[in-house]
DNA sequence: TAGATACGAAGTCGGTA
DNA sequence: ACCGACTTCGTAT
């Protein structure tokens, strides 16, 4: 029964799942579906438990929970059952395990993990599984291109070149893919390719060769919401034994490579194939949920309930929220940045918050513990990326993990969280940045600015601040320094929280907030703000970046004179559209409509690519048609980019008057 | 299948002077 | 011409 195999992939097969290896090996066991059932009064129940035994079969167990044990049976039947069963009883009955994938739940209860070999520990990054990787890149844009015309494959370093006509192209394409064997395909877009080029296959009688069985699990495209914001993935046809990652919408991908992907598969217990296409929100809840059915505990079931009513906590105002202090916008020389590192997580396991400690903190909590290793983890990378840039990727999936765990406890469907662990979370942050900033005062330091988990001071010696931080908060901190920093005002004109740059002492410009930072940013724009920024860069010294304001004017001159050229490609804005049925006149208005008359389906989420025409008309183009651009609205977005360079160039005088008034 | 909060900018729309 | 309310989008932690 034991497993000696490599797990590359996981899918599920009816009753039972299959385990793929590299090179096509695979396994199949049997693992027919089932869940937990307990009841709140047995005994009004024994004729549905009798009738369920029969159907399907009813094994008297014991469930337990986070919360403790109680009897209760298993049932051999998937959701539609579960939700029978709690219609039937009237919503007393509870179940668990039941939106659990059945590949996870094997792997967890068999004590397998995927992306690792016998004896891999879940909590390393190690990845010494040799693997055969393909790159391939079809030419075009996959919303518009009307046939397939060519494409890159890549493999050892070594790029063939495929063209034709359609079918020539496929029948090459998918026969290098058969020769080759890859397990694994990097493929830009793939998710919005494969339904086309499986279509264009079946049509030229090519057989489709990227799935091992030549078969595709279908994940439907969806818009849901998130953080405030609607996002899009497209339909992906996902095929089997074989890892196939569309590089530009991987968020796991595009953050960690690879190894991020692995390693995240191999720690929240998914296939790789899943991990690469969820959110960070998502691997959580899978990471939480592995650690709990690895150790014997059922997974209440989330029913998706729009219309449920919010508990009366989650409208309590009080307790919610970050912790920040306003600075006084103006450049400051010589300034330290002190950081609480992975705060949030730090704070859940060091106060053992969990759903069910949070009032009886005697007992291990079940978050706390799952976070815990997820922690240890991260340090490791963070320590270890200084000397192996390779394992970055693997540190910043684990950051966004980290992070996200945070917002998750709070999110009102988590299945381990509860609004007052998320209240707790939020108030040992204020209180551990609130006595940073005393702490820091006290010892002579002067406070200019702070946010959630990090404070901007100025003062020497750092050390000595950063130790006493350290030994009276009890969280690790790390600090950066700044030759110079520039806090920008905001339109009032008091001090933005989220808007800065500066200069660090190895020379590096930190940007955050400001139009470079910007997703929706013209390349044009941006590329006027990053040049401003570098020569910026050189300067060590508030005196010397004084010295550049001439030749920054010079520079801000030649793109305002270079705007009327720029070539239209360069004045593409690309932002995420929440809606498709605009109230008011906007330019995404506009672009939303160019996009259906070119026959490109539009849905909420989806990021669109436009040229701003006319913006009083509210007139925009998609990005590959447009044909002219309204100069003047340039003109304005790069004047805003020019606004934020300049502040770091104006005489400190207004700075300095400013500050004394506090 | 699914992440929280704090916050700002730039714009439209409709009212008012 | 100016205002406030509202839309829509973006960033930071």
């Amino acid at each position: 029964m034991g497993l000696r195999m490599w797990i590359l992939d996981t899918s599920v097969e009816r009753d039972r799942i299959a385990l793929w290896g590299p090179g096509g090996a695979v396994e199949r066991r049997t693992c027919p579906p089932s869940f937990l059932l307990t009841l709140p009064d047995p005994a009004r129940h024994w004729e549905l438990v009798e009738a369920l035994d029969a159907a399907v079969g009813a094994e008297p167990v014991v469930v337990r929970t986070i919360h403790g044990e109680g009897s209760g049976w298993r049932i051999g039947a998937g959701r539609e059952v579960a939700e029978a069963v709690l219609r039937q009883t009237r919503y007393a009955a509870r179940c668990y395990n039941v939106d659990v994938r059945r590949d996870q739940r094997y792997l967890a209860e068999q004590g397998l993990l995927p992306c690792a070999g016998p004896g891999d520990e879940r909590f390393s990054t190690a990845l010494d599984r040799e693997l055969a990787v393909l790159e391939l890149a079809v030419d075009g844009d996959p919303v518009r291109s009307a046939a397939i015309a060519g494409c890159t494959v890549t493999t050892d370093g070594r790029s063939r070149r495929l063209e034709g006509n359609e079918g020539t192209v496929l029948r090459d394409l998918f026969g290098l893919v058969e020769a080759i064997d890859p397990d694994v395909v990097l493929f830009p877009n793939a998710d919005t390719w494969m339904k086309r080029l499986l279509g264009a296959a079946d049509a030229y009688g090519v057989p489709a060769t990227l799935s091992r069985t030549g078969r595709h699990v279908t994940l439907d495209s969806r818009s849901y919401f998130s953080y405030g914001r609607m996002y899009h993935r497209p339909k992906a046809m996902v095929p089997a034994g074989r890892l196939l990652i569309d590089t530009e919408q991987s968020f796991t991908y595009r953050e960690g490579g690879l190894p991020g992907v692995l390693v995240a598969a191999r720690i929240t217990g998914l296939s790789p194939n899943r991990t690469a296409r969820f959110t960070p929100g998502t691997l959580v809840s899978a990471f939480e949920v592995y650690t709990a059915l690895a150790r014997g505990i059922a997974v209440p079931w989330q029913k998706t309930d729009a219309e449920r009513v919010k508990p009366a906590a989650a409208l309590r105002a009080a307790d919610r929220g970050g912790m920040m202090f306003q600075p006084v916008p103006g450049v400051y020389e010589r300034v330290h940045q002190i950081d609480f590192t992975s705060l949030y997580p730090s704070i859940i396991v060091r106060h053992n918050l969990s759903p069910e400690t949070v009032d009886a903190p005697d007992r291990p909590g079940f978050l706390a513990e799952c976070l815990r290793p997820l922690l240890d983890l991260r340090i490791e990378t963070k320590a270890a990326k200084r000397d192996d840039p390779a394992i970055a990727g693997v540190d910043s999936v684990l950051k966004w993990m980290l992070v996200t765990c945070f917002g998750y406890t709070g999110y009102k469907n988590a299945r381990f969280g509860r609004v007052d662990v998320h209240e707790a979370i939020t108030r040992h942050a204020r209180e551990a940045l609130i006595e940073a900033k005393e702490t820091a005062e006290a010892l002579g330091f002067r406070v200019l600015h702070g946010i959630t988990d990090c404070l901007f001071v100025q003062g020497e010696p750092i050390g000595e601040l950063k130790a006493a931080v350290e030994a009276g908060s009890g969280y690790r901190t790390e600090v950066e320094t700044y030759d110079w920093v520039v806090f920008l005002p905001q339109r009032d004109g008091t001090g933005a929280y989220t808007w800065y740059y500066g200069r660090l002492r190895d020379g590096e410009v930190k940007v955050r907030g400001i139009m470079a930072r910007r997703g929706d940013c013209p390349a044009y724009v941006q590329r006027f703000q990053s040049e401003a920024l570098s020569m910026m860069g050189r300067a060590r010294s508030v005196a010397e970046l004084l010295t550049l304001s001439p030749a920054l004017r010079t520079l801000y001159g030649t793109y305002c004179d270079g705007l009327a050229s720029a070539p239209l490609d360069d004045l593409v804005i690309a932002r995420r559209i929440s809606t498709v049925e605009y109230t008011r006149r906007c330019p995404e208005r506009g672009a939303v409509e160019a996009y259906r008359r070119a026959g490109v389906p539009v849905a909420p989420g989806m990021t669109i690519r436009y040229v701003v025409r006319d913006a009083r008309a509210g007139l925009a183009d998609c990005a590959w048609e447009a044909e002219a651009a309204d100069r003047h609205y340039y003109r304005r977005v790069l004047a805003k980019a020019w606004g934020e360079v300049a502040a770091g160039i104006k005489p400190p005088e207004a700075a300095q008057l400013r500050s004394s008034i506090t």
